[in-house]
DNA sequence: CGGCCTATTCACCAGCGGGTGACTTTACCC
DNA sequence: GGGTAAAGTCACCCGCTGGTGAATAGGCCG
């Protein structure tokens, strides 16, 4: 069989087959990594040692020895998700003037939306969130409330919301549909009739997200 | 050994275990309440053929004979719950006025939100909807979605929107808070910091899901 | 009684999940 | 060089899952 140049063996190094680094840190930042992937990719449902262990190209064994087994893991994950608003939500205004605490928070579900929207991990475990309670999922929404909390903090300055706004429920009902309409959005494409493919798509929900907070907070 | 109460045989009926009732039609149903029951109980992570043939009382085999797999047995629950908005959210209008398309809209919200949160099989569908898409789940999403527009079509009698507003986005946006709210309740108890636990926590919730429908339309 | 149809169960398979103990290989250090 | 500890792999075990083909048990009818 005539060697083809695909199957010619390079001189120097011989890269078929990564062969096992015996490098501690970067194996378990392997399985760090797979495990985020696995996650994001398949959500909780495709996340377990051996799924892992065969995404990281090692023996599952070290999932154990490195991360004490896969609750351990998520933690890392988790620890590691724990600025995630403040690390994706900016807070520059990119050039806009917030008028008015509506207009902050409208400012804030479009950021919001769109740092979810490119974040699959994250999306995956909202959903997580919904289907199971655990420790770690608990304390990843707590951490992921008060990064917004922070947020809105650091942007309000001066603006106050009118007299007699629950603040806290309101903010509560625009992040909660933002939320529902990014991951419909991921799973089925559209929400109670409204599509949610296109960025135009977009556009319309969050201008009616945006509607219903300035009137809200008017 | 001396039988004690518990122990002892009952003379005329031992309905210690309940024998085969070669009923197939009430068989079947024993599966499907089982199948309802197990979702409602577990989610769809504790829905398999084991599982169910285990809570029903009978063989799995049985499952395939008479539903044609998992995959059956889903789409009769589905079916069974195609009409599920109009069946649990009550169109009449409960001795309030509702004098704008925002009271319309108020009062769904406040409907539906009643509605899902005494249902737990619907909530947990709903999480499932978000987890996975297969055309079971689709169909079901569908449905309600036509369900909610019905509801609407028939509740606003001579309503009609402020010219502009765009309706079919206004209200995504509403549903969609509701229910991730909802969920939430469910498997967390708040939502972003605000608690949902309590009467009074929904009354916060709902109001301001109401104030912010109201202004929307105003 | 015998025969038949059907509801129901049984026994079994292959595959995969989590989890663990013992083994091999490599690097480093004296 | 030898030795030691750490990095990595292997070979299992167990329990459970989905899925299937054959056997059984009970009612009904002639």
């Amino acid at each position: 069989m005539i060697a083809t140049a695909a199957e010619t063996v390079e001189p120097a190094a011989a890269p078929e087959k990564e062969l096992p680094v015996r490098d501690r840190a970067q194996t378990q930042g392997r399985i760090f990594q797979a495990g985020r992937a696995l996650l994001a990719e398949g959500g909780f449902q495709a996340f377990g040692v051996n799924a892992v262990a065969r995404k990281a190209g090692c023996d599952k064994q070290l999932i154990y020895r490195y991360f004490g087994g896969l609750d351990g893991l998520v933690d890392a994950i988790g620890e590691d998700l724990a600025g995630w608003v403040t690390q994706h939500v900016p807070e520059d205004q990119g050039g806009r003037f917030l008028l008015t605490y509506g207009d902050l928070m409208e400012r804030l579900a479009e950021l919001y939306a769109d740092a979810l929207r490119a974040d699959p991990l994250m999306r995956r475990i909202l959903v997580w969130e919904l289907s199971e309670s655990s420790p770690h999922i608990a304390r990843m929404a707590d951490a992921r409330a008060k990064g917004i909390a922070q947020w809105i903090e650091r942007m309000r300055g001066s603006l106050t919301p009118p007299k007699g706004a629950d603040t806290v429920a309101l903010n509560a009902v625009i992040i909660a549909a933002v939320q529902q309409l990014v991951m419909a959005a991921e799973t089925s494409g559209s929400f109670a009739g409204l599509p949610l493919k296109s960025q135009k798509d977009w556009g319309r929900a969050v201008s009616a997200v945006a509607r219903m907070a300035r009137a809200a907070y008017a």
